[in-house]
DNA sequence: CTTGACCTTATAGTTAACTCTAAGGTGTAA
DNA sequence: TTACACCTTAGAGTTAACTATAAGGTCAAG
């Protein structure tokens, strides 16, 4: 082992948070992750610390914000009045909610594909309540990012 | 007006679903919408129906899902055997499943920063919350595309 | 019968987020 | 001490999803 009281290097970080290397060495550059201590041998040694906030940013990630967007939340940190910061802050969470309103609304429409899917004798009738038959009971809002 | 009984325009198509018209064009070049009928000029005429699925398409995307998942998605068409149509959908309804998860992970994480944030009197504790403190009790699992 | 806001195509350019390549140093096990 | 799997950098290349450009046709209003 290369270090132990110090962390990980990048690669077992990169292993515990599931992501490719090279790609906390692309969010450091891009200023997601700060700069980590390194080895005599100026090997990275990343901390449990650091993985939260990789996996923080991989959450954010996966249900559709930018890393810009995400740069923007994790910069929070104290360098802006608190009032601006709650006005950012709320403003991120409406969008979250938002997103929480399309992820229901494309979860309801697979699930009642499935159903259908499942009484079906023959004939499977999925695009129908997808596209097709979507004329009388499935309300949605409109999206736009 | 154009015509009324075929539908609308890419136009005001496009402004209904809250997209640029170009994206229309896009998505019927890959293949996300059927291509739509044409006034005699040659002009694209869509219906509710293409309207219903460029939400769908539009809300999933807002989601995470990337255009070739989508496609997938709506393919499902009946082309395939229903069986083969639930187990995509099964496996598609756990995405989403884990999705919505993230989601609620990241809700989280920036509801306790806003009442943290709320709650002090001076010495905004945001960043803190978000990936400084939070070794305690947020599971949640790795992503990749 | 022209103006101007629409529509058409084909094709090139852009942006985000990686992902790879080259050229080399490090650490430990046999 | 030599393999071999790791790490380093700088910089180029890739992919998805648009987005813009050029060059032109259409339609209702004035």
């Amino acid at each position: 082992m290369i270090a132990n009281s110090q962390g990980m290097t990048i690669g077992r970080a990169a292993e515990t948070a599931g992501v490719p290397a090279t790609t906390l060495r692309y969010y450091e550059r891009q200023g997601l992750l700060d700069a980590p201590v390194r080895t005599a041998a100026g090997y990275r040694m990343y901390d449990d610390q650091a993985i939260e906030r990789l996996r923080f940013i991989r959450a954010a990630q996966a249900v559709g914000f930018t890393l810009d967007d995400i740069r923007t939340l994790l910069q929070l940190d104290s360098q802006e009045s608190c009032g601006d910061v709650q006005t950012l802050l709320e403003r991120r969470i409406g969008e979250v909610d938002r997103k929480m309103a399309e992820l229901k609304y494309v979860r309801t429409a697979l699930g009642k594909a499935l159903k259908e899917c499942k009484n079906s004798d023959r004939d499977c009738p999925i695009l129908i309540s997808l596209s097709a038959r979507s004329r009388n009971g499935s309300r949605l809002q409109g999206t736009q990012s």
